[in-house]
DNA sequence: GATTTCACG
DNA sequence: ACGTACGTGAAATCC
């Protein structure tokens, strides 16, 4: 069953020079050698090479650079590229050092008149691609990924240089939905910005992706350009068809440059180390010098070609075919490890089969076809009391296998164990936990989903151990576990968006921002582009000489406090707050969310990430439905969109009123603030009377609104200079204001003591129900980190306690609905609230069942409260 | 990719 | 002397 790959196949690295040293120059501060020589970007781009070389142990390389800015290309169009600034000179000054170090290591480094890197990349990768070398392509430039074709992957660096992602041509289909050569058809529809492709005006990346989908190609869409739907779209698209086809050619990478061939005695590489020596020693490169030793010196790494300790050693792979008695067999486990092969788009999903490993000590591992005998008897057998453990438990239960109370998930165990940690990827906890890396390729998905199913039958024990170490397993038991299917059904069902009524108000908007945009010029005496803090600083602060408030760590600062601040200083001011308002309602929500309205369901389905907070929290994303506006009138138009779909009638709402506050209350147990609860008592304006030392009926809105800050800093770990700036006030005062607080709810003061004082003893601080955050800063000797960790240390009780609860409700609420055979469904989760989608005849029901759920999930010293409210849309569900 | 800004609880 | 409120995600610019 295993095939021998890549076994004699020689390994082709071409690099896109251009694009790395860029990424090396700008990821390291300006270094430089005792000559005054900068070195930063060949320091970085040299290290990042021989990284490169120990992990992919390459036979050939080839480094490619751009020549000059003048190409075919800007023959063609010259503003090709033209928004690019200049090459800095600390950075050009260190080119020559550059193809010093390429001849030293032996490497050839190419550059063409008229040609990008991108097109000496295209024709030699190809070209060896089609001889069988296996060939591997570097660069930070995403364009390059219409290269990828059999023998021809591209590695993407990402986050600077330490991270890369590898495409093949699976990887790319996953993720793009295409395949690789339509990206120039894509670059044509939409345009690329940072080339400066002009592409079809109104055509984003979610229009061409649907056009394309429709379409095949950039001339196909032309040719049918009568049958798109949009009238605008269909305009846009017959005015600028010579653009996109323009578009289209600059997109596209030359597979022919001329004279070149490749051949494989010009690519070996063929170091010279005393020459690399006195390089290094010269421009003081010692940890280049270093690795490179690494590599080629005492030969440690450059011998480990066929693995040995490091994790690089072939894994086997292997698996049988299962019929139903090896099913059989295999239930008598003590648990099944499984990984799937999905298909669908989420949060839809089918299995179209699954490894299975079945227990610690399997002899080999099994798979079972979608289509085979045996695939029924499996699942028979993983929706019984049979014990199975998975990654990733959601797309399992959105492909079918439901409500099942026997189920494992290791990702949800390693996000309990270190909930900072920031992706949770199989390799990662493979790596971490069990000391082995996994394969860098697999030669189908199936040979990834066996080596899955291994990992997570050997990590499940461990993570398991380590759950009720941490004492942590009745967390994963009651909460997370439980919570993966109301999650999965609340990312199904989706919310229904009114299109018609959204794409009147997308004209609305952008009407409006014309004309805010045309005032602005014209008082600013010329055009510039708006959405550049950078040029509107210059405008603001140099141009028209408004007084300069704050600076960022780049520039000066133009956030909306400032603007604010400079109101009545210049009427342009305004007019720039209204189009950041209006533009930000534009591209984030409206264009935003159009992007994200499935044609299938018509609604949008958000995804509940269940493993990023450090707190505990849930996350929402494409598109983030937690952070819909609310708060201002204009931004309540967005949330008005949102109404229930065919069947239903109404969107409930149903918050918590003061959920963090009541915890705090509860779990400090301070007297003074249980009693206000108690008394059911306005909590900002009794903390208003205990603060100020006056009788309640004597607050004012003002008094109140000083206590009410004071309230959320305490929840955030309070400090007075925080205070003050909020409410514009002294240091002084707000450090009154903060001991006055303490004073007169002494049990608070106790508690964060407690808590930052267990967090320096522990290193970790709890909530209610267990989870726990690490805080090893809490011992840093620098001071900001240290008091940042005390402020974490008292937050992440609170807010992740009432994420806890939350959690409880949902699954209680879940249940209830389901039991009482109701219709309305939960759709939304926005961190204290709910939102469910309801039909009129059973509103008073589902009202009973969300009191119930949500306020006695826990039995607490103080009340829980909701507060419910329903309406036509979301907006009025207030 | 890093930075800035701004939407939410 | 230090110089920030806690927790998120998305869009845009400039590199």
């Amino acid at each position: 069953m295993k095939q021998e790959q890549n076994g004699k196949q020689k390994r082709f690295l071409v690099l896109d020079g251009s694009s790395l040293i860029f990424r090396a120059f700008y990821a390291l501060p300006g270094l430089s050698d005792s000559h005054g020589q900068p070195t930063g970007a060949i320091f970085g781009f040299s290290n990042m090479l021989t990284k490169l070389m120990a992990e992919q142990q390459p036979d050939l390389m080839v480094l490619a650079f751009d020549k000059s800015r003048h190409t075919f290309r800007t023959e063609r169009y010259a503003d090709y590229k033209g928004t690019r600034d200049k090459t800095p000179e600390e950075l050009l000054s260190q080119f020559p050092l550059l193809r010093e170090f390429a001849a030293n290591m032996g490497i050839p480094f190419l550059e063409k008149d008229n040609y990008e890197a991108d097109d000496i990349i295209g024709t030699l990768a190809t070209q060896a691609a089609a001889k069988g070398y296996d060939v591997r392509v570097i660069t930070g430039d995403r364009d390059a990924l219409q290269l990828v074709r059999p023998n021809l992957r591209v590695l993407l660096t990402k986050k600077g240089i330490s991270e890369i992602k590898d495409y093949d041509t699976a990887a790319f289909e996953e993720e793009y939905g295409f395949e690789p050569l339509k990206l120039i058809d894509l670059k044509g529809l939409m345009g690329d910005t940072s080339d400066n492709i002009p592409g079809v005006p109104g055509v984003g990346p979610k229009t061409a992706s649907k056009l394309l989908l429709a379409y095949g190609s950039v001339e196909n869409v032309l040719a049918h350009v009568g049958e798109v739907s949009g009238k605008k779209l269909k305009e846009n698209l017959q005015t600028y068809a010579d653009q996109a086809r323009l578009s289209k050619e600059l997109a596209t990478i030359e597979l022919h440059v001329p004279d070149l061939t490749f051949a494989e005695e010009d690519y070996r590489i063929q170091p010279d180390m005393e020459k690399m020596q006195a390089f290094c020693d010269d421009h003081e490169l010692r940890a280049v010098w270093r690795n490179f030793e690494r590599l080629y010196g005492p030969a440690e790494l450059a011998l480990d070609l066929d693995g040995g300790e490091n994790g690089v050693a072939a894994q086997d792979l292997s698996y049988d075919l299962w019929d139903e008695a090896a099913v059989k067999t295999a239930a008598r486990a003590p648990y099944l490890a499984v990984s799937g092969i999905f298909s669908g788009l989420a949060p839809f999903a089918s299995l179209e089969g699954l490894a299975v490993v079945a227990g610690p000590d399997a002899e080999k591992a099994g798979f079972v076809a979608r289509d085979s005998a045996a695939f029924p008897a499996l699942l028979q057998l993983l929706e019984s009391d049979q014990q199975a453990v998975v990654f990733g438990l959601k797309r399992y239960d959105q492909a079918g296998l439901r409500g099942q109370k026997a189920f494992f998930d290791v990702e949800l165990a390693a996000y309990l164990l270190e909930p900072e940690r920031s992706k949770y990827a199989l390799s990662e906890l493979s790596q971490k936990y069990l000391q082995e890396a996994a394969p860098e390729s697999f030669d189908d998905e199936k040979a990834q989903a066996v080596w899955e199913a291994k990992a997570i039958s050997r990590l499940y024990p461990l993570l398991g151990a380590k759950l009720e170490e941490e004492k942590l397993t009745h967390l994963m038991d009651t909460i997370e576990l439980p919570l993966v299917e109301v999650l999965a059904a609340m990312e199904q069902n989706g919310v229904y968006v009114n299109r018609a009524h959204l794409a009147e108000k997308t004209e609305e908007v952008a009407g409006r921002l014309q004309k805010i945009e045309a005032a602005i010029y014209e008082m600013a005496g010329h055009d510039f582009n708006l959405n550049s803090p950078k040029q509107l600083g210059v405008v603001l602060f140099e141009e028209l000489g408004l007084p300069v408030r704050k600076k960022t760590k780049t520039g000066y600062s133009t956030n909306a406090e400032v603007l604010e601040s400079l109101r009545l200083e210049h009427p342009i001011i305004e007019q720039i707050l209204a189009y950041r308002l209006w533009s930000k309602l534009k591209s984030t929500y409206l264009d935003g969310i159009a992007g994200l309205i499935r044609t299938d369901t018509g609604r949008v389905h958000t995804n509940f990430n269940q493993t990023v907070t450090a707190t505990g929290r849930l996350s929402s994303s494409d598109p983030n439905l937690q952070n819909i506006p609310v708060r201002t009138e204009e931004g309540r138009m967005i949330r008005a969109l949102f109404e229930p779909g065919e069947g239903y009638d109404c969107l409930l709402s149903a918050d918590y009123s003061q959920i963090e506050l009541r915890l705090l209350a509860h779990m400090s147990g301070d007297e003074n603030f249980i009693d206000a609860f108690k008394r059911g008592q306005d909590i900002h304006a009794r903390t208003a009377a205990e603060v100020f030392g006056i009788p309640l009926d004597e607050v004012t809105p003002e008094l109140r609104r000083h206590a009410k800050a004071v309230n959320f800093g305490i929840v955030y770990g309070i400090s007075d200079f925080g205070l003050a700036r909020n409410l514009h006030i002294s240091r002084k005062e707000a450090g009154d204001y903060i001991s006055r607080y303490f004073e007169r709810y002494p049990g608070v003061r106790a508690f964060m003591d407690k808590v930052v004082a267990e967090a320096h003893e522990t290193g970790y601080v709890t909530t209610m129900f267990g989870r726990r955050r690490e805080l090893p800063a809490i011992k840093s000797r620098n001071f900001n980190q240290r008091m940042l960790a005390e402020r974490m240390a008292m937050n992440t009780p609170i807010q992740g306690t009432a994420a806890d609860v939350i959690k409880l409700a949902m699954i209680a609420a879940y249940r209830k609905l389901r039991e009482a055979g109701l219709k309305s469904r939960i759709l939304l989760q926005v961190h204290d609230e709910l939102v469910l989608e309801v039909r009129e005849s059973e509103l008073e029901t589902v009202q009973a069942i969300l009191h119930e759920a949500m306020e006695h999930v826990v039995s607490l010293s103080v009340p829980l409260s909701i507060d419910v409210h329903w309406g036509r849309n979301w907006a009025e569900a207030k």
